[in-house]
DNA sequence: TAGATTGTTAATCGATTAACAATC
DNA sequence: TAGATTGTTAATCGATTAACAATC
C-alpha cells in the first residue's frame, strides 16, 4: 500500500477515537510554537501515552511518518484534520439558548473549525428574536418545520432533561445525523444516528467517586 | 465475608468508574417511578450493558442483591451513593464567570447532592460583587488568600486555556484535592490530585470523527 | 554510512462475557 | 419446593505494549 492511503474499514476503536482529538490539539499546539517535527516518543511523552500506542493509532489511517525522522507536525496535523472530518463544513441546530446554549453559540473555536450554527431554538417566549453570535433565537415549535427548509447535520440537545428526548425525536425525524447532547437524558435513536454525550454530572460524580476512594484507601 | 462489606483494595478500573454515574441516574429514576426491584438483566436491557458486567461492576464493592430475587430499587441506590461518596458534603471553588461558569452555579442538582459552591472567582472587574446563586463573585486575585481561609475540596476551571494552568497551580497550592477542568488545556498537577476533564472541543470531533467515518463506509 | 525512528507483528495485559454452583 | 437470579470463576475477547526488521 502506498503511504497515506486510508487503510483499515473495520470501526475504529473508542480508544483510538478518544484519543485523535488530543492528538490534534496538541499538534495544533506544535504547529502554532512552529515546531516542525516531533517523533512518537516525544508525543507520548507530552501526552502520557506509550510512543507505541501513538504509532499504532495512527497506524489505522494510512503511513504518516518517516522512518529515522520522526512526523513532520505540518503535514502530520492536516492528515489528523482530514481523518475528523475537518476538511468539511459541519451545520449545526441549537435547541436550547440557557447557559450551556449560550456557551456553545458564543465558542469562536466550532467556527474556526468549519462547524456553523445555523439556527438556535428555545421554548421561552422571551428569548425569542433575541440575537446570539449572528444567530436570531426562534421557538421551539419550529424546529420542525425550520428542518424541512435546511437540512443540518448535528442537532445540540441543551435542554433539561425532561424535553431532551421529545427534542431529539424532532432533530431525528428532521433529518440530522449526529447528536450532541448536553442534557443527563439518556437518547434512544436509530442506529445511524450518532449521539455523542456530554454529561456534566456524571463527569462530577467520577471525580466525587476518585477522592472518595482515595479517601479510604488513605484510612489504612 | 458478610454482605454489604468493601472488598478489594486495587484500584478501580475506569470503565466501572465510567459505568457508575449510569447506574447511579438510572437507580435515581427507577426509586423517583416507584419501583422497588430490579435485577441485573432488567439493567443491562435498559442501559445497553450485558448483565454480568453489572453485576460483576457492583461485586467490587460488595453483594447488595439476593439470588432469585434482584436488587432492593432503594437499597442499591442507597450503597451506589455511598460508593460515589455522595453520602459526604462536597466543598467547591469556582474560577471564571462566564458562560460555563455561570452554568456550573445556576445547576441546582449539584447542591441537591451535597456538592456547595463556596465561592466565585473571575477576572472581569464588572462582575466582582455580583452575586450568583447565593455567591459574591470575587477577583481571582483574591483566590489564593481566600483558600488559605476556606480550603476547598474540589476547584473548577472555567477560564479560557490560557489561564488554566496558573489557576491550576493556585488552587493546587490552596490545597484542592480534586480539578474539574472545564477549559481545552492538559493540566499538570502532582499525583495526589484529582483531574477530571471536560473537554468539549474533543467531544465535538470524536462526533465529527464518527460522522465522517460513517461517511466514508457509506460509499462502498 | 551510522543513527534514528517508523510501521507492524507477536506477546502481554486487562476487561468483558459466558457459564454455573450457591441459594434466596 | 421449584424457579429465578445472584456472585464468581474460567474462557474469550480486545487493546496495549515490547520488540524488531525495514528504511529514511
Amino acid at each position: 500500500m502506498t503511504a497515506r492511503g486510508r487503510k483499515k474499514r473495520e470501526a475504529v476503536p473508542q480508544g483510538v477515537v478518544g484519543r485523535l482529538p488530543v492528538y490534534f490539539r496538541y499538534l495544533t499546539d506544535l504547529a502554532l510554537m512552529g515546531v516542525d517535527k516531533v517523533s512518537s516518543a516525544q508525543l507520548g511523552e507530552a501526552l502520557d501515552f506509550t510512543a507505541a500506542q501513538i504509532r499504532s493509532d495512527l497506524s489505522y489511517f494510512g503511513s504518516f511518518g518517516q522512518q529515522g525522522y520522526g512526523y513532520n507536525v505540518a503535514e502530520l496535523l492536516q492528515q489528523v484534520r482530514q481523518i475528523l472530518g475537518l476538511d468539511k463544513k459541519h451545520s449545526i441546530v441549537l435547541v436550547g439558548a440557557g447557559n450551556i446554549g449560550k456557551a456553545i453559540g458564543s465558542y469562536g473555536w466550532f467556527r474556526a473549525e468549519g462547524f456553523t450554527i445555523e439556527a438556535i431554538f428555545d421554548i421561552d417566549p422571551h428569548l425569542i428574536g433575541n440575537i446570539h453570535g449572528g444567530c436570531a433565537i426562534r421557538h421551539v415549535d419550529e424546529l420542525e418545520r425550520y428542518l424541512e427548509r435546511h437540512p443540518a447535520e448535528i442537532g445540540v440537545i441543551a435542554t433539561p432533561k425532561e424535553a431532551a428526548q421529545a427534542i431529539c425525536d424532532v432533530l431525528v425525524a428532521g433529518g440530522v445525523r449526529g447528536i450532541w447532547n448536553f442534557s443527563p437524558a439518556h437518547l434512544d435513536v436509530p442506529d445511524d444516528v450518532i449521539v455523542e454525550n456530554i454529561h456534566l454530572t456524571d463527569s462530577l460524580l467520577r471525580l466525587a467517586f476518585r477522592l472518595n476512594e482515595r479517601g479510604q484507601n488513605d484510612e489504612d
